[in-house]
DNA sequence: CGTTCGATGCACT
DNA sequence: GTGCATCGAACGT
């Protein structure tokens, strides 16, 4: 029995993730999440896809990690339950979402980096041209609707109205989805975009997937 | 191929 | 005032 199964990660596609399954190790919750299923309802309608990149970020010891510097205000939701949503905006721009991982007063999460686009393309479609940076210029292809934290929040519509909320229920969830949908290779590599902890090998994605971001032909 | 840089909001010092 | 867990256009090689 793997260490999700025994955290209660149940096997059947379509069962949502529960509270037990972030209540351990972040690096083990960010490998697991890899081919998970993001889900997000609106009034637009629903937009998911398969999780195929994921980042950790541990603790006030992890210069990288936004509880390097103690607690805050805005950190807050790093230090709270296990399965809850933590939200930000980064840039001016971007939205971030990040799954809580790890008991409750330990701040840790993992940063969901893109999807292979599942359901609601269209609306991904849409969501993505409507951006004002993007307004006129050619559709992104539909590997590329997710690629990327600031893009997988616009496709799926996730706003900072989603910090704080729960990862275990609608309108914005994961659940188990079908382990043959991806292929078996996974790599580990230091995180993207950030200035401090790059000596830690804390982001892991599907090997050599096109819906996963970084440099085209860099180790994916 | 590669690197640089502007847009943009807000938390934090 | 500074510095971002980004994106993508523009430019250099």
């Amino acid at each position: 029995m793997t260490a999700a199964r025994r955290a209660g990660r149940a096997a059947r596609p379509g069962t949502r993730l529960t509270a037990a399954f972030y209540d351990r190790p972040t690096l083990d919750v960010a490998r697991d999440l890899i081919g998970c299923r993001l889900v997000h309802e609106t009034a637009d309608g629903r937009t998911s896809g398969l999780i195929v990149e994921t980042e950790a970020y541990i603790g006030e010891d992890d210069p990288a990690c936004h509880a390097a510097a103690g607690r805050t205000a805005r950190n807050a939701p790093l230090y709270g339950p296990p399965g809850t949503a933590y939200v930000y905006l980064n840039y001016g721009l971007h939205c971030l979402v990040n799954a809580v991982t790890e008991a409750e007063g330990r701040p840790a999460a993992v940063l969901i980096r893109a999807l292979l686009p599942d359901n609601g393309l269209p609306l991904m479609r849409q969501r993505r041209m409507a951006v004002p940076w993007r307004r006129g210029r050619s559709e992104p292809p539909d590997a590329a609707l997710c690629r990327g934290p600031g893009n997988l929040t616009v496709a799926l519509g996730i706003t900072l109205a989603a910090n704080r909320q729960r990862l275990t229920h609608a309108p914005l969830w994961i659940e188990m989805a079908d382990a043959a949908a991806l292929p078996d290779g996974r790599v580990w590599t230091p995180r993207i975009g950030i200035r401090h902890g790059l000596d830690r090998l804390w982001r892991v994605a599907v090997a050599d997937h096109p819906a996963v971001s970084g440099r085209r032909g860099a180790v994916r």
